[in-house]
DNA sequence: GTAGGGTTAG
């Protein structure tokens, strides 16, 4: 049949394949025309304005009942970008696989083909496709490699993206930014720093995609001024500061602890996003300052902008941070009226619960996620271990066998402490042989340090200091402490005192570090070597942490610090550590006064000791909560031995369950009993 | 017609 005249005209045609003028219904139309002509050609541009248009099915049809021209890979090309357009990458791979043979892929297939691997992060899928563009002849086009380029930096292949950087004929501003990116994302600032500093020799300059880049490097490597200096290269070669590359700007400030540039630049912003406001928030959480994150996503939740889930995740840290439950179970309540409970929220938000000392509302979010990721998977593994529950991680670690998922090195170290807190010795020795032999993960430095401390608190000193000795990289001092400590507890004194030796060539500044050196020698009877390690706790002291404890009292944070006089409630609080303090001995409690490192009489030692910052908040708890009210203390250091004592005496006298978090893990206090078996 | 960018979980 003739074509009808209208559609004989090219130039007529054209205007009304064109996107912007061709309605669906024109196309519609078209396409029947088109058929009863079966011109091939045609139809091929009629699919790529169907593709353009959004009428993805509508093109994918008349594209597979078409056959092949000349022109129908430029229509398929425009249908894979439509995909990736719309985020549908697996969608873009299908049809990528479902092109007829006589549709041979061109230089732009391949590249989108390449981009949707990599948004997925399909290496196997990827590998396959690379070698048939290279076999088409595309080893060298600029677009190829790029995607080639993103392809290994998002799968972190950095060694093969260098392999196909190294050998492009040309390198344009993309093929670099994605260097820089790559580097980024693979953890390597400093190189990727190196890029940038390439890329100029090479005669390019940075655009504001290869700034935001750099700009993340100076963010990881702490580097403020190297970030100063490249804000001032944003500014002088005249970049539009837009969103993303500003916000990049607030985040580094706010990273690398210049919280006041972060504050300006961040008010500066003509326009500002919840990304931007989240930037901000997890730059001050991540500093320790969790009260002004949780101030500014207060501000951002009266400011109109809804936040989103990046927001949450920061407030859910900080809540963590500070042990506040009922806020963070009113940000969970929220995100489920508000937001898709996916797998970083759910995460953060086990987190919270753990953190905040709930292990039943942690394993109950943990059963609600129906399609768990690893990460979830080891946050509920690190959940029971921290709250001493060997065996139930232990049970996860099997039950995540069964999925499919593969365990990486970070599930290792998550069971492997919880292991070793509970004492779980032939489980340890096992799995930490297994994870090399059978899931291919070579035991990195805290491996190490989980299954040295296990054996040696276990008894098998010997065992922990051959596998110390086999150790590939140079053990650090965590490792030697794990093993010291398991000297001491079993009265390995001669080996013990060559770790001391080993340990103070460290220069340890920690307390706790010196302490267990300086009882070792008293154990061994090394008097002058006592003094010494005495000595160096004096000189480190000074330059210590505070210790303190947090508890949440109806939804409010209250610290408390060692000797703190100035609480409203002082006397009180006194008077119910002092009444406590004379039950306890009455129950045999013995105040244990080697925990002061002070030299001072007995007696200031016990009293010192009864004013603890954990005390002082059981105390405070004691009195503004009714019985049976679960107290959660938070302690920023490590309890105390003299305390563990004291708090399961506490525990029995008020028939209260009380939990505390320290610096390692979660002991819960009820009957006169820890979790911990004493055993930590 | 095609390749590169910001925050956030263990």
């Amino acid at each position: 049949m003739r074509l009808p005249a209208f559609l004989a005209d090219q130039r007529r045609l054209r205007r009304v394949l064109y996107p912007s003028s061709a309605t669906l219904a024109t196309l519609t139309r078209l396409h029947a025309l088109l058929i009863v002509s079966s011109s091939n050609h045609l139809l091929a541009s009629l699919a790529a304005a169907y593709a353009r248009s959004g009428a993805l099915d509508a093109a994918e049809s008349t594209l597979a009942t078409s056959p092949a021209s000349p022109s129908s890979i430029a229509a398929w090309n425009a249908l894979l970008a439509a995909h990736s357009r719309g985020g549908s990458h697996s969608t873009a791979l299908r049809v990528f696989r479902a092109l007829p043979p006589a549709a041979r892929p061109d230089s732009t297939t391949f590249t989108l083909a390449l981009s949707a691997c990599a948004r997925l992060g399909d290496l196997a899928a990827a590998e396959s496709i690379k070698d048939r563009a290279f076999e088409a002849g595309y080893s060298k086009d600029v677009f190829v490699c790029s995607a080639l380029l993103h392809l290994y930096s998002r799968c972190g292949a950095m060694g093969d993206a260098v392999r196909v950087f190294d050998g492009m004929p040309r390198r344009d501003r993309v093929a670099w930014s994605t260097m820089v990116a790559g580097f980024v994302s693979a953890g390597r600032p400093v190189e990727a720093l190196g890029m940038f500093r390439r890329m100029r020799e090479d005669g390019l300059e940075g655009d504001e995609v290869v700034m935001v880049g750099v700009v993340q490097a100076c963010a990881a490597t702490g580097d403020a001024q190297m970030g100063a200096s490249v804000h001032g290269y944003i500014l002088r070669h005249g970049m539009r500061m837009d969103v993303v590359v500003t916000t990049s700007l607030v985040d580094m400030y706010a990273k690398n602890g210049k919280f006041d540039v972060a504050r300006q630049v961040f008010r500066m912003m003509p326009y500002r996003n919840a990304v931007s406001w989240s930037a901000l928030i997890s730059g001050f959480v991540q500093n320790g300052h969790a009260d002004e994150a949780l101030d500014l996503f207060r501000e951002l939740s009266t400011s109109g902008l809804q936040p989103d889930s990046g927001a949450h995740v920061s407030a859910l840290l900080a809540c963590a941070d500070m042990g506040l439950l009922k806020l963070g179970k009113s940000i969970h309540g929220f995100i489920l009226r508000r937001l898709e409970l996916n797998c970083i929220l759910g995460t953060s938000i086990l987190d919270m619960y753990s953190k905040c000392g709930s292990l039943k509302s942690a394993q109950k979010l943990f059963d609600r996620v129906s399609s768990r990721d690893l990460v979830l998977w080891n946050a509920m593994i690190a959940c029971c271990g921290t709250h001493g529950r060997g065996h139930d991680a232990l049970a996860l670690f099997q039950e995540l066998n069964k999925t499919g998922i593969n365990p990486d090195h970070a599930t290792f170290a998550s069971l492997l402490s919880a292991l070793s807190h509970s004492g779980l010795v032939e489980e340890g020795k096992f799995w930490f042989d297994r994870m090399g032999k059978e899931f291919g993960i070579e035991p990195a430095e805290k491996h190490y340090v989980c299954i040295i401390d296990l054996l040696a608190r276990s008894g098998l000193v010997e065992e922990a200091n051959d596998l110390l000795a086999s150790m590939q990289t140079e053990p650090t001092i965590a490792v030697w402490v794990a093993l010291l400590s398991g000297c001491l507890n079993n009265k390995k004194l001669e080996l013990g005192e060559n770790i001391a030796e080993k340990i103070l060539e460290f220069q340890p500044e920690d307390v706790g570090v010196l302490a267990l050196v300086s009882n070792l020698y008293a154990a061994a009877k090394k008097w002058d070597k006592v003094r010494e390690a005495r000595k160096l706790m004096k000189d480190s002291s000074s330059k210590k942490v505070p210790g303190y404890s947090l508890v949440e009292v109806r939804g409010m944070r209250h610290m408390f610090v060692m000797e703190d006089q100035s609480h409203p409630q002082l006397q009180e609080i006194l008077k119910i550590v002092a009444k406590l303090d004379s039950e306890m001995r009455k129950m045999g409690y013995v105040p244990r006064t080697e925990f002061v490192y002070h030299d001072l009489e007995e007696g200031v030692k016990e009293q010192l000791l009864s004013y603890h910052s954990e005390r002082l908040a059981i105390a405070f708890g004691l009195l503004n909560t009714s019985p049976g009210t679960r107290l959660v203390i938070i302690k920023n250091l490590r309890v105390c031995g003299n305390c563990h004592d004291a708090i399961k005496y506490i525990s029995k006298i008020v028939d209260r369950e009380i939990v505390v978090r320290d610096a390692k893990r979660f002991h819960h206090f009820k009957d006169g009993a820890c979790s911990c078996g004493d055993y930590w």
